[in-house]
DNA sequence: AATAAACTATACCAAAAGGGTAAACAATAT
DNA sequence: ATATTGTTTACCCTTTTGGTATAGTTTATT
């Protein structure tokens, strides 16, 4: 029950992204000593945050990422599914048949963790990356 | 960002116990083929339900499982924490020294992660098998 | 046009976690 | 004694995780 290591750099990259000048290109060289991460790592973790629309690229001399949306925008929820995908907290929440009971809709336990998921959804999403930064 | 399979398993089992008329023992191929959980899988993770004081067991010829609390005083997370451990959202909860940059107490993700997790924590304790059975 | 600086796309790899099975053992009721 | 039922430990395969390497593409500059 944890995020991986991919999302905890991707918070803290696009946080210090957020700290920075707006729509001021970073490189991945500066993030990566900035936030102390492994280099080669936070290069296989940006593209997907491009393509979830929170950051943007240039690539060439002068080049970097900067955010493709302001922060009052980005929430931690936005980054965690970018980098993971859809949270659920069991494999019932993905589809009902993997219920290994095929009994998902009725299930008490089913219903709970429902709950608990869409809680920890808003939860992720009440913190901006605005509010972050303060 | 999901419990396991062994967890889901235990949120079942526990509560099929608690369905059951008070101190009654349940054998662990009642559970498994009600709850359709393997059979040798359930009968792995039982243990820690015991070590965590959640549940009792009797071996035997007659023996089985039974809650060892009223279910007034179990919840989700002491069954989650029971299979799985503490719940840590992130390594830097469990021990800020896991921290790359070794500025956890300053860190604005670390923070937010803190108060997320306590939430959720406070979300599945919420939960009691006495809420669920109803 | 050439070059150097950046990012991109794949592929690869080792370690850990997850999900499950098996076998030998220990306790207990009959 | 014996059959029943849980306990312990070891093992195994697959997937995920975290990370590195290599080759390729874009772009600013000269």
């Amino acid at each position: 029950m944890n995020i991986t290591q991919a999302t905890d750099y991707a918070f803290r990259a696009v946080l210090y992204l957020g700290s920075q000048p707006a729509g001021e290109m970073v490189e991945a060289q500066a993030i990566a000593r900035q936030q102390v991460v492994p280099m080669r790592f936070l290069l296989k973790i940006m593209p997907s945050l491009i393509k979830a629309g929170i950051v943007k690229s240039q690539r060439g001399v002068g080049g970097g990422y900067a955010l493709a949306r302001p922060p009052e925008e980005i929430n931690l929820l936005d980054v965690l599914v970018a980098i993971e995908g859809p949270i659920f907290l069991n494999r019932c929440l993905i589809d009902e048949s993997y219920c290994s009971r095929q009994a998902a809709p009725e299930c008490l336990v089913h219903q709970a963790l429902e709950n608990i998921q869409k809680s920890l959804e808003s939860d992720l999403e009440s913190y901006s990356l605005a509010d972050l930064l303060g």
